[in-house]
DNA sequence: GTTTTTTTTGCATGCGTATGCAATTTCTCG
DNA sequence: CGAGAAATTGCATACGCATGCAAAAAAAAC
């Protein structure tokens, strides 16, 4: 067998010279036999043109391969027509989803979007005077938050910022969360419904509003049916954190029966360490539910009951708070809460109660909860 | 119970007045009693000026809240930092990851991303005008390809491009694959060592140079041992249409006893349906291995024999390439193969063969094929 | 202290576009 | 056909910064 190329760099023909002279509004200008404000009033939906010379323009800058100089345009229109977007990162697969319908959802209104992502570890802040330098219309953090000085410095920037499924309690910042306390107590009540008495909950991001809301309404669920004492571990939302959590529960002197797990990214390596590390079986032995509703939990290996979390309105309900922020050029700090469903699957012990069919996913509607 | 705050928006405070007055370089010089350059200077490492001067200047700026503006200084330097990164999915799972280390990478050099994604049916050439507005310094590819025509157009804008896990035909577009062809014809060699005889394939993208490659090397690794007929599916790296194939080769009179599978994206779907829908055993009664390797692969749940993807050392070299292009101005063209390894797991019947361990995993290394 | 060398500084200009204003053209209507 | 209204056009300027050049200041050499 030949040794194969692997690791080498079989270069193929020369560099080619680069000219490197972008075409400008001047040469198609005077190309069309035209002044340049006219070549810029052709490109600018609007502008007072006649039809004709539009064409000429137009024309000429087909045949000299022109095309607007968005940088330059920014400097005088104040605009970038870009949007920062934050994400520290995407181990979550809701947030790869996030991205892609946030980025079409931009792009259908003109928007780019300038992306930072990638910094699991180390502080957004230095991210942040990047972003801040390339005058972005708007910032959207997702996983992340702000620091109380540099929102005031966005403010002053007069850069609104929205916070994608976290709060703060900055009074300049919007945000657009799932109804996680809802959430959570819904869940609460859909396991207790289903008979089980001993309880857990395992954090994401201790820190943050998301996971405080989920636990909160979580508790607050369980303590209305008298269950105030329930098993509690951190998975911070890291896998490895994650199943060390799993594992202190599970090996307890009572171990739960029932496990909401702040996420399904996390709720997934439970369900795993359950089975092939404790030989639980889920739901007989152990109900698990998750939040989110990735992916993955429709698969039939999970089955995972899960919180729906309303990606697509969220995502919409972000882009229309940012567009409206920068069309009126006024920070406005909106709260938009976007209420979820649990699809109900084999993960957790079914209640006798309400399990109805909703576009081919079972979901759990019990009196007075919506 | 209240019927709570669902769907509703509630306004905190009233908007701000927002200035939106950003400082600029003048304004800074005046406070610090010099000239505009000075101020331009002491932003700029290594120019001319006096440690005073310069401790003079940041200060001055540090009161008054001055970033420089990245679109005036594109404007002069004709350099943007700002690579065009068109990823057209997000789906398959090393894209995340592939981001957020491209993310990393870029970032520590200086460069920022600009991201276009979320249109999987929509063509990419309205995506290509946007990108080429703003200007980029370069254009990173992955899961898309350029007509002919627009890479033309990179290579006269004085554009590199690099593909990122595709390779093209085009003369001035560089690529960074792994070695697919080598990784195909690996695996064929396992399967066969392991003892199965009837092999099927499942195609992702049938046009890809990627999925040609794996496929080629697959097959070519095979007829090596006189199997030459092979079950052939496409999956279109579409879970819908990956499990549709899965069924047609399960379902027919003679099911593959082994399956390659394009990518671990389809490949836990091909698990899936083996499993769960013809309640076959995976490996007893069907070696399933996929390629990638990404997370998931490594779960019990799945144990996916898969071969590594090595996303890191891709990525660097992706970033070199650009760099290198990019400093010298001028399009070169080369092809990066990175090698990459089998990880075995238990979804393929083992060889008697040479498993070695390696930082954890397994990996198979029969002699010569390294 | 003077001359030479080196470092630092400011001036002026230009990057590519948008836009207010006045000049010009075209259109409308009597 | 002419006056007025409306539409179109070009001119000039500004956006915020980097940079070549010459002047000024500081440092070094004598």
């Amino acid at each position: 067998m030949p040794a194969g190329a692997s690791g080498l760099s079989r270069p193929e023909g020369g560099p080619a010279a680069t000219a490197r002279h972008a075409v400008t509004a001047e040469e198609v200008a005077r190309r069309a036999g035209v002044s340049q404000s006219a070549v810029s009033r052709a490109f600018t939906p609007g502008a007072s043109v006649a039809p004709r010379t539009r064409e000429k323009v137009l024309a000429a800058a087909r045949e000299l391969g022109y095309r607007p100089n968005a940088m330059a345009r920014t400097l005088i229109t104040n605009r970038s027509r870009i949007i920062g977007v934050v994400m520290a990162y995407l181990d979550n697969m809701i947030y790869p989803d996030v991205l892609e319908k946030l980025a079409a959802g931009l792009q259908r209104r003109g928007y780019q979007m300038l992306l930072f992502t990638g910094f699991k570890d180390r502080h957004s802040d230095p991210v942040f005077e990047q972003v801040m330098q390339y005058r972005v219309d708007g910032l959207l953090l997702a996983s992340t938050t702000l620091s109380s000085d540099l929102s005031d410095e966005c403010t002053a920037a007069g850069v609104p910022v929205v916070m994608f499924n976290r709060m703060t309690e900055h009074p300049l910042c919007s945000s657009v969360t799932s109804d996680n306390r809802n959430g959570g107590r819904q869940i609460a009540e859909f396991l207790v419904a289903g008979g089980h008495r001993r309880f857990a909950y395992i954090a994401g991001a201790a820190i943050s509003s998301t996971n405080r809301d989920r636990e909160a309404g979580f508790r607050e669920g369980l303590s209305r049916h008298g269950f105030s004492q329930i098993g509690y571990a951190e998975g911070n939302l890291e896998l490895g954190d994650t199943r060390t959590a799993a594992r202190g529960l599970f090996a307890a002197d009572e171990p739960p029966d029932a496990v909401f797990v702040g996420s399904d990214h996390m709720a997934l390596a439970v369900m795993e360490v359950a089975r092939h590390e404790f030989g639980l079986r889920v739901p007989e032995d152990v109900s698990i539910v998750g939040y989110d509703d990735v992916g993955a939990a429709d698969w039939p290996s999970f089955s995972l009951t899960s919180f729906s979390l309303p990606v697509e309105p969220m995502v919409d309900a972000a882009v229309e708070l940012m567009m409206e922020q920068i069309e009126s050029s006024s920070i406005l700090s909106h709260h938009r809460v976007v209420p979820g469903c649990l699809a109900v699957r084999g993960s957790a012990r079914l209640p006798g109660g309400p399990v109805r069919d909703r576009d081919g996913t079972l979901i759990w509607a019990p009196g007075g909860m919506e």
